[in-house]
DNA sequence: TGATTTTAGTTCGATTTCGCACTATTTAGT
DNA sequence: ACTAAATAGTGCGAAATCGAACTAAAATCA
């Protein structure tokens, strides 16, 4: 492989991974003491994509290890965010649950977050950023698709 | 803010968190054991934009708290992969310099990706990837600009 | 139907990440 | 020139992340 090739590669995911770390420092600044933007992202998954989802699910759907998601279900557990109730489909599983101060969580840190948006909106408008989602999407899928399983 | 907005610049991120978290898995699988991404990124950065960079100028070029970075620093110390000199500029610093270890180890590791990076440049071609680049720096120096200090 | 294989969530321990505090050095202000 | 403030890198401890191993339940196979 040639390596003007690779160099594309290599630094777009090195963007993303920086981009990334930039953006999980200025969210989680805005959280209360003791939250992570693992803890926000989980609420807000369960608020736009459907509550009452397994662990197993949600770790796929963030791509972090069984583990890694036990762990972030008990901190929103103590800060009783969400609660747990058996599965009705699986013997083994559980289902994540919000509660009103789950809800009331989400909403207070999305507001926080608006004077950070509003700057990135200034230098970016939306529809720029917009345009890059599809591809993004589909990026993400791919390597989702691609990794071992 | 309506949420509309909201909803574009959040999923955005949110894009970008689970590619840099599968393409680090992606990495990470190919390393030898004991190695992560943040000491590839290191020793690709000092190859790429100068070797004989201090500590600060690494963790700020990834984003990451000093403490983060002398952690990183340290693993690498003990593979060999770079040594460290005293900054003669400034008698508080050092200066991180690859060896050749170093250098081998870099190569190995961006062969060690072709497969993975065939397979999404069948899926996502050069240019493609390539057009998203202006951006993507773009809002990772805006994001670096606007964080606290 | 029973045996075997796979799997969901957790425990455990190791590693990585990160904030706080520190020392020695540098920079800025008077 | 001297003092005060800021800073580079590190030690320390806590939290987050993650792989290995495990148990109980589900799925698969014969």
């Amino acid at each position: 492989m040639d390596n003007d090739t690779r160099h594309v590669y290599f630094t777009f995911f090195n963007e993303i991974g920086i981009i990334a770390q930039l953006s999980r420092a200025a969210m989680e600044a805005r959280l209360p003491k003791g939250l992570t933007l693992p803890h926000f992202s989980v609420i807000n998954h369960l608020i736009r994509v459907r509550d009452g989802q397994t662990p197993l699910t949600l770790a796929r759907a963030f791509q972090v290890p069984k583990t890694t998601m036990t762990h972030t279900l008990s901190g929103l557990l103590e800060h009783g965010l969400v609660e747990m109730r058996p599965n009705p489909k699986d013997g083994r599983s559980k289902t994540v649950w919000l509660t009103d101060a789950g809800r009331t969580f989400r909403a207070a840190a999305i507001q926080s977050s608006d004077p950070d948006i509003d700057a990135l909106q200034a230098a970016f408008p939306k529809q720029k950023v917009e345009q890059m989602l599809p591809l993004l999407a589909e990026i993400r899928s791919f390597m989702d698709a691609y990794r071992d399983p």
